[in-house]
DNA sequence: GTCTATATGTTGATAGAC
DNA sequence: GTCTATCAACATATAGAC
């Protein structure tokens, strides 16, 4: 990955010009987009400079700068993906109404799918660290995430079915700290399905990881 | 903090030299250590230049080349450092022997503890992705550290206290996960004692968040 | 132990030809 | 849409005076 060569196939135009019959297909915004966020994750946002994003594009700087006016504009495409998909999720019917034990279940659920999803935008957007406006501005955005799932487990301790001998905010931070650290170690070919990786989060976040004594 | 003026007080040298009466004490690589890492978590070690280092510390570059080789030099003491202590963690009698559940209590508790006793360094540490050879020698070591954890797991799954329906490596990284995450909240000022902390950790990670029910 | 001055390479970004 | 050539700023690191 991230050789140099045609970008990826899935984000390629369909009206993509090519001046040599089958040569190389030209890159999109997204399909540059997307080998720049995988070296970001690979070396670290500034730990990447211009010169490897060319190498790893198989493009020079200049045409870098053609589809995009900066560095710091591919990081800010990368983290707004990640934090559309983030808050788009919220906005899901049943992250709104019912029991807020089912709603927070919808919420951990779906956060795993789109860790999964987009995988490399959700890792960059973790490691933001707030050096320039677009990072700043992505922390603020994850803040607001975070404060939006606190009042749901907050609700479900109210309606009695979370603990209540732990804070709502301390559990939602180590909730959401066992969901996000997975982009350190997912990969997407080794692992089974979604549905059973978020089950498994599911048992060991609401349940524990201690058994539960078969005759009790 | 990270303002110009004379270092921590906290790892100067005793015999420390000064050239006026009482000016300003002279760094230590333990001190200047100290304000680097501060630095390299802000801003992130490649986003953190030694000019930065310099206004940081309030003494020249050059300076700060006196007392350590290179910046990598500095990563490496830092990394080191954290490694160091929780290594030594699983060193500890109570890690060795017994059933495995204790010993893992045991880890878990004390990785509570080093993090917060050391937590700029093992910060520093959580973050780095590789990009030089301590950074590699650093990812290698921690991956032997989770080895070392997830076997006691296993033991624990096989002696018949953790659930046996998520598996131990998953399970490892998912506690880990949660309690890494700590790095990314946690103000030594603002929160009550590390056991009260690691009270909540050990009740979420083992028992859940569910509420247990009463009348059961 | 700290400073000023500087060497030497790399950085993000631009100009303009094809 | 891609290239070569180039820039000014900044990077890490060193030399040598005090």
């Amino acid at each position: 990955m991230s050789a140099r060569g045609a970008p990826g196939a899935g984000a390629v135009s369909a009206a993509a010009p090519r001046h040599r019959s089958r040569e190389r297909v030209a890159y999109t915004p997204q399909s540059l987009l997307a080998v720049a966020v995988e070296a970001f994750n690979q070396r670290g946002y500034d730990g990447t400079s211009m010169e490897d994003l060319a190498t790893a594009t198989g493009i020079t700087k200049s045409s870098i700068y053609h589809h995009v006016r900066s560095k710091e504009e591919l990081l800010r495409l990368a983290v707004s993906r990640a934090l559309d998909r983030l808050f788009a999720m919220l906005e899901h019917p049943e992250a709104g109404a019912g029991r807020a034990i089912d709603r927070l279940e919808h919420v951990v659920r779906s956060s795993v799918q789109v860790l999964v999803d987009e995988l490399p935008y959700v890792t960059l957007l973790l490691r933001v660290r707030g050096n320039t406006d677009a990072e700043q501005w992505a922390l603020q955005r994850r803040r607001e995430f975070d404060r939006r799932v606190s009042a749901i487990v907050r609700s479900a301790v109210d309606e009695g079915d979370l603990r209540d001998d732990v804070d709502p905010r301390l559990t939602t931070r180590l909730l959401f700290g066992m969901i996000n650290s997975m982009v350190e170690w997912y990969e997407p070919s080794r692992t089974g399905s979604t549905d059973e990786l978020a089950d498994a989060v599911m048992r060991l976040a609401f349940d524990g990881l201690r058994r539960r004594d078969p005759a009790g």
